[in-house]
RNA sequence: UCCGGAGUAGCUCAGUGGUAGAGCAAUCGGCUGUUAACCGAUUGGUCGGGGGUUCAAGUCCCUCCUCCGGAGCCA
């Protein structure tokens, strides 16, 4: 007689029926009676072995499971007798690979050791809830942009020249074309896509060589990057804030159990959901710092510090925009009322999560470019093909870049960005 | 790259010049529903590497390596 085998989180569709998990050891406490926490990538149960219930041959099994053991596991389903959840009352369990020694035991350990056991650490409750989490967010945000009208239009990963030309980029050998470099960002790639599509985005991983040393930067980061045609700065903010908003949505419905795991408070998510982004000039922002202390003097870029001081004194997400052009990348369209200024904006998350979104509008105007590029002393040879987007038929356009374990990590409020990926590459970290 | 901190049992840590310790994990035993279960016992060490001081070094000095936190740079 064969019962039908059931994913954990359908279990209480199940109550009164005998069928069959399949997962993974988390835990087992044994005495007369025995308690086996599985789990199965869906969730998790607990499954209760007596001596009376239980064939002979399982509840000796049940005696002597490890920690991450693989089983199968048959019974009823029934519910917990003082937590009222579904639990398993098991008749019958299998061993399909045994577990010796899990080096991930219950009590704590330190960073370095779970990052070298990242490929084990994946299995632990926290990282299975940030990493749903994550996926969640993945799929929001491509809804969003087809739900909006948008192509995708992947950017190449290997890219002839630097971009912005400011960070240091990985190189790899290209055959017989010298050097070709991971890509720091796809947004070149998809202006000339805007005369195609209107509204294209790309979303994918982006590389920077920095020795950035912080809880905030990863080598290798997912980015989505969206571009509109005939856009300006305004259509930015609106929109990146729509897109926020999406995406704080989608997991405040469909991850309650994942937050309640990493013991997220809501009320940040659900404030940035329901009120109006804040807006500051990057002008008025640096007022501001200086009255909470910080020296921070005008035309300087924020610190790590002064996004933090800022951001403590905000109860939402807050856009700073026009900033000084002389360190804005050299596409940036200036401020037609004051040129000393660049159509840009960042959005900073609350909570002390810093820049999440960095974007705004693109020169249109092909000789203003050209200055530019020589003005920054940058190679007009590789530039040409993306020249060409203001020879026929420019319009003004703008776009921004998403960093995907950013916003990860705000939203499941993590104290490092390292958590937010599978595998994350890290100045020193290249395995496992 | 700079500044600070740390490397002792599989893991997390205590041990400030005189015989190397605890909790967890593992192993064995006990326990009528447990939930980082609990109770008892056992096993487990080139004290990060190299050099030096000393009768004696985990402990003091020099040097290298690795990791953690922060700065700069950025999403």
């Amino acid at each position: 007689m064969s019962t039908p085998i059931v994913e954990i989180r359908h279990l209480k569709q199940h109550a009164g029926e005998t069928v069959t998990l399949r997962g993974w050891v988390r835990n087992v406490r044994t005495s007369k009676m025995r308690f086996i926490e599985l789990r199965d990538g869906s969730g998790f149960v607990q499954c209760v072995v007596s001596a009376n219930d239980a064939e002979p041959e399982s509840y000796e099994l049940a005696g002597r499971l490890t920690q991450e053991a693989a089983i199968t596991a048959t019974g009823i389903v029934q519910t917990h007798p003082k937590t009222g959840a579904p639990e398993l009352l098991v008749k019958s369990l299998t061993l399909v690979g045994e577990s010796v020694d899990y080096p991930i035991t219950p009590k704590e350990h330190g960073t370095a050791f779970l990052m070298e056991n990242r490929h084990l650490w994946l299995r632990s409750k926290r990282q299975w809830a940030i990493l749903r989490i994550r996926h969640t967010l993945v799929k929001a945000i491509r809804d969003f942009f087809d739900e909006d009208g948008f192509t995708l239009l992947d950017s190449p990963i290997l890219t002839p020249s630097a971009c912005e030309g400011t960070s240091t980029l990985f190189g790899t050998p290209y055959f017989d074309e010298g050097m070709a470099f991971l890509s720091q960002s796809g947004q070149l790639y998809q202006e000339p896509g805007l005369a195609a599509f209107g509204k294209t985005y790309c979303f994918g991983p982006t590389f920077r060589a920095e020795k950035s040393k912080t809880r905030r930067h990863l080598t290798e980061f997912w980015m989505v990057e969206p571009e509109m045609a005939f856009a300006h700065l305004e259509d930015v903010m609106v929109l990146g804030e729509r897109l926020t908003k999406f995406m704080v949505q989608r997991v405040l419905e469909g991850r309650q159990e994942e937050l309640k795991i990493l013991e997220r408070d809501l009320a940040p998510l659900e404030q940035a959901l329901n009120v109006t982004f804040a807006r500051m000039t990057y002008t008025d922002a640096v007022e501001k710092l200086k009255e909470l202390g910080s020296d921070i003097n005008w035309g300087e870029d924020f610190g790590n510090d002064d996004e933090t001081i800022l951001m403590n004194a905000m109860d939402r997400p807050l856009w700073v925009h026009r900033f000084p052009k002389a360190f804005k990348a050299f596409y940036m369209e200036p401020d037609p009322i004051d040129p000393k200024l660049a159509l840009g904006a960042d959005l900073l998350a609350p909570e002390g999560y810093g820049e999440v979104i960095g974007g705004g509008e693109r020169a249109s105007s092909l000789q203003y470019l050209l200055d530019q590029i020589e003005h920054e002393q940058l190679d007009r040879k590789d530039y040409e093909w993306y020249l060409d987007v203001r020879k026929y038929g420019s319009v003004p356009h703008a776009g921004f870049g998403l960093g995907l374990e950013r916003a990860v990590a705000w939203i499941c409020k993590l104290p490092h960005v390292r958590e937010t990926a599978p595998y994350p590459r890290m100045l020193g970290t290249l395995k496992p």
